[in-house]
DNA sequence: AAAGGGACCTGGCTGC
DNA sequence: TGCAGCCAGGTCCCTT
């Protein structure tokens, strides 16, 4: 299940193989897979990739458009609504929802979505067996920060599809202090904001409940309730479960997520919290405990996590 | 404003 | 063995 540190290991796979490539053709398999554009995936045809950004687990293609000697239509300069901030350049929007996955040159794969024909020769398909993932081509829009609109794009620029997110906590852009006063303004439980991708964004469900359990903090805690050091411990905790998962090539359960040559992270054999409900706390003993809440599943435990 | 729940989707698993 | 139903996950959208 792709959350930051997954998202982040595809990006860089994206940039060593596509980055200076020209999209020599695209298309898509269904409507699903494009739902969320506001133009046809082949509209992407002719452009090249000029680098891969990501702004918590929405990924982009930054594409120039200008000089690419292209007979397709230009999109960053041509759009129906005459948008395109940063001239000759447009973006082609990622969301690996549940089980997106990108993988070059490989045959036979079931659940191909869509295909990327690039300038080398090589292929490209956007594979998602449960669909909940998209690939959009998008318009971009001024970040209301004036900071660039996520890692790895240096323009002050970020896709609609990807402005109601917020920073995430590997963005060197994130302003630490008032994403923590934020918080810390809430009732909502704690373990639902930090799912909420619009007050932070890149952790899920897994990310969430290793976070709280290295922090010793109780997932249905008020957020209002916690401690300014408490919630300096969770963001500390939450970044460095990030990163760590990071330096592992992310987590895989299954073959739902991979790297974009097919290799799994292995950072799964790190977890101590999530999915080990009824199993006994690596640190007290206690049993954990997997309580539901929103159709969603919180392991903790009860012990180290008092409420 | 915030909270809750449903919808979307598929394959694996459980229980009858 | 076969089948029905549940479950997992992220995001969006609607209702309360």
């Amino acid at each position: 299940m792709p959350e930051l540190p997954e998202v982040e290991s595809v990006r860089r796979g994206l940039i060593k193989h596509a980055v200076g490539q020209q999209i020599v053709s695209a298309e898509s398999f269904g409507a699903r897979v494009s739902r969320r554009s506001v133009r046809e995936l082949s509209s992407v045809a002719g452009t090249t990739v000029v680098n891969v950004a990501r702004r918590g687990k929405f990924l982009w293609f930054d594409l120039e458009t200008r000089g690419s000697g292209a007979d397709g239509p230009a999109a960053g300069d041509t759009d129906a609504r005459g948008q395109g901030i940063g001239p000759g350049h447009t973006a082609l929007v990622a969301h690996l929802g549940m089980s997106g996955q990108f993988r070059v040159d490989c045959d036979g794969l079931p659940h191909v979505r869509a295909r990327l024909m690039l300038g080398n020769g090589s292929r490209l398909e956007f594979i998602d067996q449960r669909t909940f993932g998209y690939l959009a081509p998008d318009d971009y829009e001024e970040t209301d920060d004036g900071a660039p609109g996520g890692l790895g794009i240096d323009r002050p620029v970020v896709p609609h599809l990807a402005a109601h997110i917020a920073r995430d906590l590997l963005d060197p852009g994130l302003d630490r202090v008032a994403l923590a006063v934020t918080m810390a303004s809430k009732r909502t439980a704690i373990k639902k904001l930090l799912l909420d991708q619009s007050v932070v964004s890149g952790i899920g469900n897994i990310y969430a409940d290793e976070a709280l359990y290295d922090a010793r903090i109780h997932p249905f805690r008020p957020a209002n309730s916690l401690s300014g050091h408490e919630m300096s411990r969770l963001l500390s905790a939450a970044t460095d479960v990030l990163e760590r998962s990071l330096a592992a090539g992310g987590t895989s359960f299954d073959s739902l997520y991979v790297q974009i040559n097919g290799e799994s992270g292995y950072f799964e054999r790190s977890l101590r919290a999530y999915g080990r409900g009824g199993m006994p706390c690596s640190r007290c003993g206690t049993e954990f405990l997997k309580v539901m809440s929103g159709g969603r599943s919180s392991t903790f435990c009860p012990q180290c996590q008092g409420l």
